[in-house]
DNA sequence: GTCTATATTGGGATAGAC
DNA sequence: GTCTATCCCAATATAGAC
């Protein structure tokens, strides 16, 4: 045969690569076959000799992506692990990984407002700034709160929604929600 | 004229209802404009007499949703402001809010992978999984660190960084992931 | 303003040559 | 295994009757 077994695993190899970036920025529906190929220089019909279609694809790319992530590095012997541990979330928390080209697939996948238009984003922006907003003034009526505390809170009950959604096993759910709701009540100083 | 301003008026809050409850659900690509107006017992056609196009649906969608809000709710006057809080959080972190017909946008909208196939939706829970035993595992290594709140720590790097990927702002976003980067700290104990 | 019918495009998937 | 060419369906948007 003219293309040997290992060329099949590196064209597989960056087919999935091309994948997770794409996927992961844009949104699956954004993101069409072609643009992951050419992404990664081959064509549109050489793609179906690795995956069945494209929600296979999506599958594999984000197995792929768990096996990639920056938070199962090693952690460097000299360093204690509550050191590597404020690291890791530093780098996750940052600007870098926001716009970076390797984004947490938990909180991108999926979202595909990105590839709205900018009065969809802008819309967006509003509704967020309003929640902030609203839970301010309730948590800030008597007792001084301050604004990073706020932030915090909104992104957590965020997040703990927009992971709940994703999750079918009730029981884990329920323990999400739990645990955020205790959370919440120890930021704000114990209601 | 056969139809009176008020009809038309009627017909577009059904529409932009049906489109809030629709795209929150299921996101933007995975709903067409003809699921949206079944759902209110119109047809395409009729569509096009009030909004230009499907993005421009979605905008309106997304505004119309800010005004329908529960955390815009009024407080009963008999409650103090924390309680008031209180419940309100209660309500958002529910299983009712996130199985319901009016989600949060902020935590739904865009997120498409609950549209996916059963074998994406494991690939995610797997991933959401692996995540959490790895902090967990950083965290309880000398200290001892209970699960839920690692849980909620996952629920607000995770919110945090969905909600980053949306907003323009440089500033906003610098200020949501400093914010959270400090409360990591206090919630892990101090590192 | 709402309906039915239709034009048109984009993109997933297949066929067949090399 | 990869390429080019093609099929085909889904879905946006328009045209025209009522």
């Amino acid at each position: 045969m003219s293309y040997s077994k290992e060329h099949k695993q590196r064209s597989r190899k960056k087919i999935l690569q091309s994948a997770y970036t794409l996927f992961s920025t844009k949104g699956f529906h954004a993101v069409t076959v072609n643009d992951v190929m050419l992404d990664c220089s081959l064509t549109r019909g050489a793609f179906y000799a690795h995956f069945r279609s494209k929600p296979d694809l999506y599958s594999e790319a984000l197995r792929f992506s768990a096996t990639n992530s920056e938070l199962a590095k090693k952690k460097p012997k000299e360093m204690s692990t509550k050191e590597w541990l404020s690291e890791l979330l530093d780098g996750y928390l940052s600007t870098e990984h926001v716009n970076g080209e390797k984004p947490c697939p938990l909180a991108f996948l999926a979202m595909d407002i990105v590839s709205q238009d900018d009065t969809a984003k802008k819309a967006y922006a509003l509704t967020y700034k309003n929640m902030n907003k609203i839970i301010m003034s309730y948590a800030g009526a008597d007792a001084p709160c301050n604004e990073k505390e706020i932030l915090s809170l909104t992104s957590m009950i965020i997040g703990a929604v927009a992971v709940s959604r994703m999750i079918d096993d009730e029981s884990v759910v329920k323990n999400i929600l739990a645990s955020c709701r205790q959370q919440a009540r120890l930021i704000l100083g114990g209601i």
